[in-house]
DNA sequence: ATCCAGGACCACT
DNA sequence: AGTGGTCATGGA
């Protein structure tokens, strides 16, 4: 019986303007982690680990048979996408301006949209370091176990279909509590069928985000992040707390516009790439300020 | 100790 | 169409 050797393959992605440091820290992906000035993650059923080169991205992978083709991770990472160019789309007022030079190379992954949807569900009133633990937790019990290299053992996202078939008590063993239903029910809505995350990338951007709707546990905010950081809808506009204190605080002076009239502001202000904004304003808001808000 | 976190939902006006 | 309370858990 002859088993397929895993093995470790190596390639380099060139890279123009590229910061995996604060792409992988910007609070839109939670399964990175940073070792040894390196950053291992799981990306689908394969265990990865990148580091910043001159002008490059040092890649390996780690899975049955030979990887040649490497365009899996181009398209996570966004590799080849003209970063000067989205930014030049960006309005030029100084808060922009500062959030810019302040996260130089910070990228919109693209990533898979179930995980990317649990993810967010599983993030509501949570920090980042909170939904990182979670889901740390949900993967290491519930995801399929994957080697690496060294040895330790790793586990991939687990799936709609086995995320469906958990209890809520054993989901709320994660510490996810009162997400625990919400990420059980939408789980079976997709195992089922009710509802096609496949298809909403062919769908204009207020169909997909009313088929995100649907989901329990899923409103607006939550919406517009799966829109963004899977299917790229890039006038999806997440609007938490951190980007309603920061619009507040820069954009408004302290007059209280609401969250509705903020929206109808950002969707004309930003631009075509409103949510690639978004993210460096959050991220510069987030790591730059910190309490200065309000 | 008190407040708050990449919110959603329900019951109220 | 807008408010207020509630939900679970752990940082700051």
């Amino acid at each position: 019986m002859f088993t397929r050797a895993t093995q470790e393959a190596h390639t380099f992605i060139p890279v123009r303007n590229y910061s995996l440091g604060e792409t992988l820290t910007s609070g839109q992906a939670f399964r990175w982690r940073e070792v040894d000035r390196e950053w291992e993650g799981v990306i689908g059923k394969r265990w990865v680990r990148l580091s910043q080169e001159t002008g490059a991205i040092r890649a390996a992978a780690f899975e049955t048979g030979s990887v040649e083709d490497w365009s899996w991770l181009k398209n996570y990472l966004q590799s080849e996408t003209d970063l000067d160019r989205v930014i030049s789309t960006f309005p030029r007022d100084q808060h922009m301006r500062a959030a810019i030079s302040a996260c130089p190379g910070l990228r919109l992954l693209k990533q898979e949209p179930w995980e990317c949807l649990a993810s967010f569900i599983l993030s509501s009133t949570k920090q980042i370091v909170q939904i990182q633990q979670i889901i740390g937790l949900l993967c290491e019990r519930f995801g399929e176990p994957i080697d690496t290299p060294s040895g330790r053992t790793v586990h991939t996202f687990p799936s709609a279909e086995r995320v469906a078939a958990i209890t809520e008590e054993d989901l709320r063993c994660c510490k996810m509590g009162f997400r625990a239903p919400y990420l059980r029910a939408s789980a079976q809505m997709i195992a089922r069928g009710d509802l096609d995350l496949s298809g909403i990338a062919r769908l204009d951007v207020e169909n997909a985000r009313g088929e995100l709707m649907r989901l329990p546990g899923v409103g607006r905010k939550i919406a517009d992040c799966v829109l963004l950081f899977a299917y790229h809808f890039q006038e999806a506009f997440p609007l938490d707390v951190w980007i309603l204190n920061a619009m507040r605080h820069l954009y408004f002076a302290r007059r209280r516009p609401s969250p509705k009239g903020l929206l109808k502001f950002t969707q004309t202000y930003f631009g075509p790439n409103a949510g690639y904004a978004q993210q460096y304003l959050f991220h510069y808001m987030r790591t730059r300020i910190g309490r200065a808000k309000k």
